[in-house]
This record gives C-alpha cells, structure tokens and sequence, in this order.
RNA sequence: GCAGAGUUAGUGAAGCGGUCAAACACAACAGACUGUAAAUCUGUCGGCUUUAGCCUUCGUAGGUUCGAAUCCUACACUCUGCA
C-alpha cells in the first residue's frame, strides 16, 4: 500500500511504500543491475549514490547461471551483494530488444539466444516462476513490447490485448505461488500498462491493470524511440487516472528531462540503463542535464570535478575532469566506475529535490 | 666493403602499370546510447572547396610510358647475412 506523504503540481507526489525487503521513499530511480549487480560498482558504492532499489534481469539470470543456482545460492541478494530491495525485469524487455530473435505464440516467448543459439522459452508463468525462485522483492509481469516507430504501430493493439491477456495468468501464477506467503513476506507485482501512442488505449490499459490484483502500476513501451513529445503526451494523459494506493513505476526512462516530467505528473520510481551505461562510454550529465563527453580534448588539463555542483564520491574527491578523460582514453575501467557514480548521484539528487519539496 | 631485404598518409601495414588520395588496424576528433546481445556502436580522419570537383602526396632526384605508389637509374637512410 503506498503511503502519500505530499502532493506537489497538478500531479506530482512524494510517497513511500514498503516491500519484503524494506521501505522505499519515493519518487526514486532505480540503476539496472542486469545480471544482478551494477555494471562496474559495488554495491556499497551503489548505496551511497542515494539509490534504494536496483534492477535484475529475469532474461539474462535465467539465462546464466539459471534461477536454480541462484536460489541454492540463497537468492540474488545473496548471490550479488545487494542489500536492499531488488526488483526484476520479467523479460517482456528481450521481447523488444531480441525482436530479431523472438517467435512470439500465444503461449509465450521462444528466444534464441545469439550467442548460443540455444532456444529459451519464456510464458507468463514461467516468468513469474523464475522472478520469484530469483528472490526479487519486486516483480514485473510478463508484457508484449513493441518498438513505436512507424512500421510496428500497427502490431499496437496486438500487443495491448496480449499483454492484458497474459497479465490475468501472471496473476493467477503469481497467486499459486505466492499462496503460502505472509503478506509480509510477499513481493509485490506489477502490472504493465501498454497501448503504444493510443491514448484510448492506455487508459483502457491503465483501467484493466488497476482493476486486476497487482501491487503496482508500471507503464512500459516508452521510451522505444519516439519522439520525447509522444512519450509525454501519453504520461500526461495518464496522470489523472492512477489509483493513489499502488506504486506507479515508468519502466525504462532515465534521462534527467524525461525523469523530471515524470515526476511531475504522478510517476514514482523508474529505472533505466542509461545513467550506469553512458558513463561505462564516457559521457555525463553536468548541473543543468547537461550532457558531457568526457573524452572531449577540451578536458585535457581541465582540473575541475565532473560536475563542481555535485556531491558524489568522484566529485568531492579531487578526480579532475582531466584525469577521467585520461583514463577512458587509455581504457581503464575506473572512469567508467567514477561516472556511473557520478550520474547515479545525478538521478538521485533529482529525486531528493522532489522529496524535500 | 660484398650480398640480400626494405623506405607508403600521426603510427603499424596493404597495394606492385590505369578502376589510388591510396585497403585495413590503431591513434586522433566528434557523436549516439532511455524495462543492458551495449566498458558498445557510428561518422570524420592530405589540402581547398564541398551532392560534384580541383590541387599536392607513397624516401630524394632523374628517366621510361598515353598513364607510375607500382618499371629503370643514381643517391640517402634502415634491417639481415658474409667479411
């Protein structure tokens, strides 16, 4: 149940709501940890960025080591170091991304693996199996996702009623699963709104996932590779319509504007890969959301932090702008390190200006 | 001193008569990245102008040829053998 603490705007909140695993403040943004940990940090480095939740990838996990090890592991908290609550991806993302690779049945996903070639199979049940032997204190149904350029706007509505149709047996899954839990030791579910640029059709959407048994709201298929207009209109013409008791998650958004319009029209946590995966490639976002190369020539003798407004490790510990630029030339790993850091703090200094408002 | 091999754009390295401003790699420069097939990918990379074009380049200087980075001669330098 999520607690309203403050409204701000027409439609923004600030909130917290608990899992199994701890209470979550929000708004708040959650790094991806695909394979169960953030690329290049550790997990106490995680932390002190002011990130309460990280991100884990059924897909990928499934795929190695396999649910099962990490199970026997003691879960993917265990197994990866991360204390604190850990949310999984259900694999409705790969259905997307490994479009190339994917046949798509009623039944569910088929993926081959462009490594291995190997064939994966993913259901909505199957899905829900693996998030929880993972031990994930959060859960994502298993959607249908589609790229919303011009030529799969037409495989929209497909993708909508699949998605609500294999929503109904992830719940059912996740009930039969589930059934022998506490309400406290439950994790919590997510249901995926859909319905691409449709307006109607997202508020249709919106409309079954509330009224199915979810813990949670999440509004997946943007940030695909529209317009940042489109994604906008969607997220504005949602915004009066949530249920005030669930958790309201943007799947997949990350750019300090596009967080910052989110927030402020009702969203309360999002992930993305985009502030831990630009740095890996050098690039930062300086006070302002300004994006910066850090591998520009410009910062040859550049003694400055990243960002002199920034609070984080790799700011306020003398690493010059020179140094970092530096060292991604020569392609040490610690640059990319010091500015996932960097923009992890970046995020998380937005939330913490909205819930200190 | 003799005999071989070599000298190509910032570096390494292809090319061995025309389709060569010259493959490729690296470096350099710029950019992209939004539920991570991503510490990845893309573009530029002799000069001037720029859809096209013009000019100057392949150790140096000559020569052969309609045409030379490519063939010949001399010279310079480098490496490897033999003295």
């Amino acid at each position: 149940m999520f607690r309203t603490i403050k409204t701000f705007g027409e439609f923004g909140r600030i909130g917290e709501f608990d899992t199994r695993r701890g209470l979550v403040k929000t708004p708040t943004f959650m790094p991806d940890g695909t394979r169960g940990v953030v690329k290049s940090l550790l997990p106490s480095q995680v932390a002190k960025t002011g990130v309460q939740v990280v991100l884990a990838n059924t897909y990928h996990l499934h795929l190695a080591p396999g649910e099962n090890v990490i199970q026997e592991l003691g879960g993917v908290h265990a197994f990866g170091g991360w204390k604190g609550p850990i949310l999984t991806d259900s694999g409705g993302f790969q259905v997307f991304s490994l479009d190339k690779h994917t046949k798509i049945t009623e039944e569910g996903v088929t993926f081959k693996d462009p490594a291995t070639g190997d064939k994966h199979f993913i259901s909505p049940e199957i899905s829900m199996q693996i998030q929880l032997a993972l031990g994930a204190d959060m859960i994502v149904a298993f959607d249908h996702l589609i790229g919303l350029d011009e030529s799969s706007q037409h495989k929209t509505l497909e993708a909508y009623e699949r998605t609500h149709r294999w929503l109904v047996r992830c719940v059912t899954e996740f009930k039969r699963l589930t059934a022998n839990m506490k309400p406290s030791e439950r994790p919590l579910l997510f249901g995926v709104v859909q319905g691409g640029l449709d307006l109607e059709l997202r508020r249709k959407s919106l409309d079954l996932v509330q009224a199915s048994e979810v813990d949670g709201i999440a509004i997946g298929g943007l940030s695909v590779g529209e317009p940042q207009a489109d994604m906008f209109r969607v997220l504005k013409a949602l915004a009066p319509h949530y249920d005030n008791a669930r958790p309201r998650f943007l799947l997949g958004v990350g750019a300090p504007a596009d967080l910052r319009f989110a927030y402020e029209h009702g969203i309360d946590m999002a992930d993305c890969v985009l502030p831990t995966r630009n740095a890996r490639h050098a690039t930062v976002w300086i006070d302002g959301d300004i994006k910066t190369h850090l591998t520009n020539a410009r910062f040859t003798k550049d003694p400055l932090p990243i960002d002199p407004t920034c609070d984080c490790y790799a700011c306020t510990n003398g690493f010059s702008r020179a140094f970092l630029k530096h060292q991604f030339k020569v392609g040490e790993p610690l640059a990319g390190s010091l500015a996932s850091i960097h923009n992890l703090r970046y995020l998380s200094r937005i939330c913490e200006q909205y819930r200190s408002i």
